[in-house]
DNA sequence: TATAATTATGCAACATTGTTGCGTTTATAA
DNA sequence: TTATAAACGCAACAATGTTGCATAATTATA
């Protein structure tokens, strides 16, 4: 069996992306590691956490995937989904929004494992800027 | 003004993202073009088609960028999508799926440009396969 | 019809994001 | 303290997407 190891990379990691109010692209975490670490051990931190459920991936509009935190989505498989993801087109920031329920209306035939709702728009702080 | 030309390869891209049932990638498209043109022109095509509104980007979970045709959802602005976008584990493929509806909870301070409903996991013809 | 304007293309080069292989280092169990 | 498996660094690669610039093709108009 795998035996797990907290490295300081790994906690440092995890804390960079628990303090984010929004969540992080593997470019902007590298950014703040200091040079911990090599950006492909990052990557490896980054697949380790998602495992182990302490982060989850979301993809940006864009296409470049960012990591949360799952604090906010504590339900198992992630199947009811109370949050929704918000996807600044301005400062291409990720912010989670809680309080949304979806109801999905999917054929049986199809095995459904996550559901991810994003959605796209200017941000608070990207709208005060005239 | 910028007057739009309709050109052969232009076309060619257009009718393969509409013939096709599942959402597809530059790759694929590419792929289908039989070297009419270029990839960086397939590019360029695909930007101008988003412009006119013929059809429209979709993130795949991978963070892949997949087009489909803008038959299914004619509503401006895609604020009220009814449909949603399932995301192949296997295949890789995206598929629209519609009859969903969606009600936001989002706050006021956030300006709304699309919604884009994802759900992953794997499709019919991939559940076939033992 | 000839010519000017501008849209579209090809090619090369680059940028970003993410992955893999392999030898070395390090944390943990015994 | 040592064996072992996990984690790491480095280099190289791969996929996807972008940019600059010269050229080709189409449309407007004189």
């Amino acid at each position: 069996m795998a035996i797990i190891r907290n490295t300081i990379a790994k906690k440092t990691v995890f804390e960079i992306i628990q303090l984010n109010k929004t969540a992080m692209s593997q470019t902007e975490i590298f950014a703040k590691v200091n040079n911990i670490c090599d950006r492909v051990t990052v990557y490896r931190i980054l697949e380790r956490l998602v495992k182990e459920v302490k982060i989850h991936k979301i993809v940006n509009i864009n296409g470049v995937i960012n990591y949360a935190p799952c604090n906010s989505c504590e339900h198992e498989q992630h199947l009811h989904h109370d949050h929704l993801h918000f996807s600044c087109t301005t400062c291409k920031k990720l912010t989670c929004i809680a309080d949304n329920h979806i109801e999905l209306n999917i054929p049986s035939n199809y095995q459904v494992a996550e559901v991810f709702l994003t959605v796209s728009g200017i941000c608070p702080d990207c709208l005060i800027i005239p």
